[in-house]
DNA sequence: TCTGGGGTCCTTGGGCGT
DNA sequence: TCTGACGCCCAAGGACCC
């Protein structure tokens, strides 16, 4: 806790679908939800226009599209928005060294380090700015909170939204938060409140006055330490610009439950290579591989194995995912796959070898120093001649073409870690039209796709900055359309209105 | 009417070395 | 040699967050 409200949390507000709305004039001031469109998929976020109907995030999209038949469902574009969050972030680097960014709608900021603020009026003053600042650079609106801690500094934004500011005075912390309910506390879920609702507990101001004894017993040391401790508004955990990240993982929930145990080892190989791909891409290795299993009744269960040293070896993630499996049972059918790597480190097992040898010819050793296997090899050498490795997974290639290549088509083409399924696109010639992608016509110039069906597109020609443009239908196989990079949603020049090139593909906020 | 994906942190319990 | 206390690591699960 410091004196003064100098710690600023920035929340965007509803940030996928304000993007979307930005980026989409037809969309503005409608129902916009992103999320998932497969049978199983979630709401990620929804637009304050069909948070009206009922719909939020997490909610499952079947039950969003029933409460809201009408709003436009879209899939994430997560590349855009790490473009549009990249130059947010920048925004707030610039009004100090220490931001931790917590997603990518939203970071603390300590604005005493950045020398912008040092009392509540400098504060608000600087909160003011970045509002303004946010929307000339992106057309859209954030929330800001201001408080002497991380803790109430979220509180503040949450209770400004949507786009506004609050400052919360240092003194008036305890008085604040009294009658707010728990669940406004971080950390506070449905079974902690539940937990609490039980035992009486509905307000900050009661778990305050339950005692750190009491709230103890009920929730366990840790958790009830800290719960007591921010009930009195006191928080004094710093702002941190730089996190270590502690684990990798990639899970897939299918649109029908899996009961082929070769289909099963074959997915459990592919989610390994990914995730080994994702280790290398943040250029880390990691000791402990994790299979998830949730099973046709949502149970869930780990495994996991710890092995000798880190490793970034597809082969040796995949062999180790492959062993757990074993001990699984699948009948009855399984909903989620997923592989992760925890004890993540900077380099491999192989790389301490290698200097290991290196050294030794430093130092003169004759000897070749050479272990033979594979040092980060699982706990039992039984695994496996290296030849192994190399061979085709199991022979059998289990995965029904067309599924899987529509699934890798439509994540190549939206970017990262689409939720869930292809949704709505339609695959034809090798061509997929996922809905809400972006699209460019050799006469029509740039568009979005609208929608699809029965060999047909239907695009709206329409860009950032521009008025609600006009729908046409075309072939899916129409050759003069192609798939395009989004728009920046205000002109690079900061000049508003559609940017007249698209951003290279991959390339992110300048 | 069902419940995504990618994370973090905490708790519990067992194994093991000192 | 046996036993208990302690600390550490590992495995598994759960709650929570965005």
């Amino acid at each position: 806790m410091r004196a003064a409200p100098t710690i600023l949390h920035l929340d965007m507000d509803a940030f996928y679908a304000s993007v979307e709305q930005a980026s989409k004039p037809s969309l503005r001031g409608k129902a916009v939800i992103v999320g998932g469109l497969g049978p199983r998929g979630v709401v990620a976020t929804a637009s304050y226009e069909a948070r009206r109907f009922g719909v939020h995030s997490a909610m499952p999209t079947a039950q969003a599209r029933r409460l809201c038949p009408n709003g436009a469902y879209l899939t994430p574009r997560f590349r855009l928005y790490q473009a549009v969050s990249e130059r947010v972030m920048g925004l707030l680097r610039a009004l100090s060294p220490l931001v931790e960014p917590l997603s990518l709608d939203e970071a603390f900021v300590d604005l005493e380090a950045g020398e912008v603020a040092f009392d509540s009026a400098g504060a608000r003053a600087a909160g003011e700015r970045l509002r303004a600042d946010i929307m000339a650079a992106t057309g859209l609106s954030g929330s800001v909170g201001l408080a002497g801690s991380k803790m109430l500094a979220k509180v503040a934004s949450e209770e400004a939204k949507p786009a506004g500011l609050l400052l919360i005075e240092p003194g008036t912390e305890r008085a604040h938060l009294a009658p707010m309910t728990v669940r406004t506390l971080p950390g506070v879920g449905p079974v902690t409140g539940e937990h609490l609702r039980r035992a009486g507990i509905t307000t900050v101001g009661e778990l305050a006055e339950a005692g750190e004894d009491e709230l103890i017993r009920m929730v366990g040391r840790s958790h009830g330490l800290g719960l007591y401790r921010m009930a009195l508004g006191l928080d004094d955990r710093p702002v941190v610009a730089e996190r270590d990240a502690k684990s990798v993982s990639v899970e897939d929930t299918f649109d029908v439950d899996l009961h082929d145990r070769v289909r099963i080892r074959g997915e459990v190989q592919r989610l390994s290579d990914r995730c080994v791909g994702r280790l290398r891409s943040s250029g880390h290795s990691g000791r402990t591989i994790v299979l998830k299993v949730r099973r046709y009744d949502f149970s869930t269960l780990t495994r996991s194995e710890t092995l000798r040293g880190p490793t970034d070896d597809p082969g040796v993630v995949r062999e180790a995912a492959a062993r757990l499996l074993e001990g699984v049972d699948t009948t009855g059918g399984v909903r989620l796959l997923g592989v992760g790597v925890t004890g993540l480190a900077d380099y491999t097992q192989e790389d301490l070898f290698a200097q290991a040898e290196a050294q030794a010819e430093v130092e003169g050793g004759s000897e070749p120093a050479g272990p033979a296997g594979d040092p980060a090899e699982g706990p039992e050498p039984s695994g496996g001649d290296a030849a192994d490795d190399a061979g085709t997974p199991d022979g059998a290639p289990a995965e029904p073409a067309g599924a899987e290549g529509a699934e890798g088509a439509v994540r190549g083409a939206e970017g990262a870690g689409a939720v869930g399924t292809p949704g709505e696109a339609v695959i034809a010639l090798g061509r997929f039209w996922p809905a809400g992608s972006d699209v460019r016509h050799a006469v029509y110039g740039p568009g979005w796709v609208q929608g699809s069906g029965v060999g047909r597109v239907t695009v709206r020609f329409e860009r950032p900055g521009s008025p609600p443009g006009r729908v046409r239908t075309f072939k899916v196989d129409d050759p003069e359309l192609e798939p395009s990079d989004p728009l920046p949603l205000v002109g690079e020049d900061g000049g508003g209105g559609a940017g007249e090139r698209a951003r290279p593909r991959g390339a992110g906020a300048p």
